[in-house]
RNA sequence: UCAGAUGGCCGGGUGACCGCGGGCUUCGCAAGAGGUUCGAGGAAAGUCCGGGCUCCACGGAGAAACGGUGCCGGUUAAUGGCCGGCGGGGGCGACCCCAGGGACAGCGCCACAGAAAUCAAACCGCCGAAUUCCCCAACACUUCGGUGAAACGGGAAUGGCAAGGUUGAAAUGGUGCGGUAAGAGCGCACCGCGCGACUGGCAACAGAAGCGGCACGGCAAGCCCCACCGGGAGCAAGACCAAAUAGGGACGGCAGGUUGCGUUUUCCGCGUAGCCGUCCGGGUCGGUCGCGAGAGGUGUGGGGCAACUCACAUCCCAGAGGAAUGGUCACCCCUUGUUGCGUCUUUUGGCGCAAGAAGGACAGAACCCGGCUUACAGGCCAUCUGAUGCU
RNA sequence: CGGAGCGUAGCGCAGCCUGGUAGCGCAUUUGCCUGGGGGGCAAAGGGUCGCAGGUUCAAAUCCUGUCGCUCCGA
């Protein structure tokens, strides 16, 4: 799995489509210049998340989670970025789960439609 | 037993499965895979001080300015930290708190009230001894109209006083006796205050013979004075490797015609401006190092009241870079409230047992170290103080 | 890592340096002018001066600590 690590790349991945559900923000966008095949994946969580612990802590779950899920339902050839929200330390992991599958699901049409759009 | 003071310590435990970062090691051309081992804190935090380290500046040294510190001694690499002592304040006490030099170096401020806020003075008041005047008037003189006038008493002016009153956070010693016209350290006694030979102590400071009739308000966390300390910046320090693109330099080749510029002007000549290739250095993105064996931890012994220090033995104990500890589960521990049963009780309710539920403090290394400050559920240990009860 | 500033009424600010009374504008409430609205006039209410200690007779103001926010430089 690979990472995102520059902030250019946090900032692409921002103005791309982008999902709330639940305890978590989704950010999707198009990486052309990655190998075939594989995709990327960026977590993020700013101070309004809480102390060092809790935006650490956030992060870790959000890495949990996405270890879990991504390699079912990624795309190849996108950035994904998780950013936490305040809830993000304390959801249910169950909960975390269903947020991060439904926000996929969601960004995922959203994708499609924007293609479409494209197209015509 | 209750209440409290001081110092120190811990800060969830055990196990199972799936995952994460570093070191070492085996396999592999490599990517990577396997094994093994280590993997956050007492504050890692705030960034309030002090140092190491690195670069910059500077002839040595010092001064000015600016900033900081501020009883004395010790400790330390160093400090504004710490330890011990002194002084002041608080507490019945154990003990706690204090930026705690200087107000005859100078400037400034002290609202309101009050007579007056430091230069002295006098609002109410007290006095009438001294000088002068007025009233009263014994008495004397008399032209019987008046005139002069002592004492006592009264009033006033020049004055004397600061005892008493009023204000205020703060008012220039307090009490008593003498003294006086009234008073006043004016005099005396005691207390207070100031200076202080001398004694003890390294010192801060403490004690104190004697002297002084008392003259000396507060604020320096107002400016300031004095003493001491400080060159500046910070690991994004600094060092190295080094892409694409653009630009620079050197050499070689092509063209050597025209044009511009320079050579003061003209002719000639020379240089420069073009294209291509090779090489070079600077430098950006990026990468590597700096980067963890240290003013280190633990133990024993010695020195010191202590902070601390010396010797020996022993241990190796994080090293990331969008940043390593997460997910699921079981048992135990603790806390909270709920329900049921038992028991005590007049009741509220207390205690015990059981059940299932919720929750488990503050907080994450980012070059390192010594302190300080702040946050923190709950718990443990030691010493000491006060009260009460029993022996 | 280094530096600077701010916090005062519901909102925006002054007062702080040089310590003694917390004030201004908008907003709020009430009354009046108007048939009503808008607008105007008059009056009133509203303050832990971010928090905790200290200095002082006295602190929004001075000092120390602390919390929150904003900005600047590398």
């Amino acid at each position: 799995m690979e990472r995102l690590r520059k902030r250019a790349e946090f900032l692409r991945a921002a103005k791309g489509v982008r999902r709330v559900e639940g305890a978590i923000t989704l950010e999707i966008c198009k990486a052309p210049e990655i190998p075939e095949g594989l995709w990327r994946v960026g977590f993020t969580a700013s101070r309004k998340v809480g102390n060092a612990v809790a935006r650490n802590r956030a992060k870790r779950r959000l890495r949990a989670a996405a270890s879990q899920l991504l390699p079912l339902l990624a795309r190849e050839g996108h950035d994904y970025v998780l950013v936490a929200r305040a809830s993000t330390g304390t959801r249910a992991f169950d909960g975390l789960l269903a947020d991060v599958t439904a926000a996929l699901n969601a960004a995922h049409r959203g994708l499609d439609r924007k293609k479409k759009g494209e197209g015509t």
